[in-house]
DNA sequence: CCCATAATGAGAACGATTACCAATCGCTGT
DNA sequence: ACAGCGATTGGTAATCGTTCTCATTATGGG
């Protein structure tokens, strides 16, 4: 337990509520697509919400380290995040909308455990991503 | 068939065979980890071959985009390069010294498909890798 | 209400990667 | 072997997402 200097989390003692993490925390929850950071930063400004990008940055990384978000590196560089349920899962995700669907895959994880174990590996963790063009933006697409 | 500006990869009609390209090709050839452009460049220093950090850069990512390497993203954000076998795979790599095992899955391959089947997304990708530590450093690490 | 201090935010700093562009060098034809 | 074209190189500046700095503000327990 080394001294925390980091901001924390909606979940911990000491944290504060303040009017930019409520306007976060319902942003989250209001969109099921993934999102960046400077996404968030522009939504919030056109709501009339006024927060400072380091702020989004801050709070959407406290949000991760605390596992209340899921996050998402795209090709380009960019982290993505959005709230999720609780369980384990992975995502189907639109490369073009960003909308989201959490799907699980029991058979994944069997074998994601067994290839580690094979190998003599420990500590395994695996990423699992499915990216495509979901069906409105098929439709779009022509 | 766009005028192409970007150098070309090894494989392509017009691309000139020089002394950096063999230099990076022999390197990748000679390690089994995955390794970053940097790293690459301070390896090809230190054996005494004079590479630009820019042509490593260049010649990677034409690499990458040829399918000659496979590309993956730390958390940190850096992207590491593989010569890996032409059959389509997916990586087990330890997060410690970068050592990879390449493994098939089948069954995740089925499971992927299903997935996107299910919820009408066309043209799906996906990403699977695994991270743990190699048996070397799992005994390292005590 | 008070006040210690958590949190904020504007801007500087950062780090990986890419763009620029003048100097070089590989290749093809002579 | 030679010349010329243009692909390639590489030092450096520019990009871009993200993090850091630190003076200022605001939360919430007492
Ligand atoms: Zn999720
Ligand atoms: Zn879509
Ligand atoms: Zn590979
Ligand atoms: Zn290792």
């Amino acid at each position: 337990m080394p001294t925390e200097t980091a901001p924390r989390a909606f979940g911990e003692k000491g944290r504060r509520d303040t009017r930019q993490r409520r306007a976060l925390r319902d942003h989250l929850a209001a969109t099921d697509a993934f999102t960046s950071a400077q996404q968030v930063y522009d939504d919030l400004r056109a709501s009339g919400d006024r927060v400072g990008l380091a702020t989004v940055y801050r709070t959407l990384q406290a949000m991760a380290d605390a596992g209340e978000v899921d996050t998402l590196r795209t090709d380009d560089g960019e982290t993505l995040f959005r709230k999720c349920g609780p369980r384990h899962h992975h995502h189907l995700v639109c490369r073009s909308c960003g909308v989201t669907i959490e799907i699980d895959g029991p058979s994944v994880e069997r074998w994601a455990s067994k290839a580690a174990d094979d190998h003599g590996f420990s500590d395994v963790t695996h990423v699992v991503e499915l990216f495509g063009l979901c069906p409105a933006c098929t439709k779009a697409a022509g």
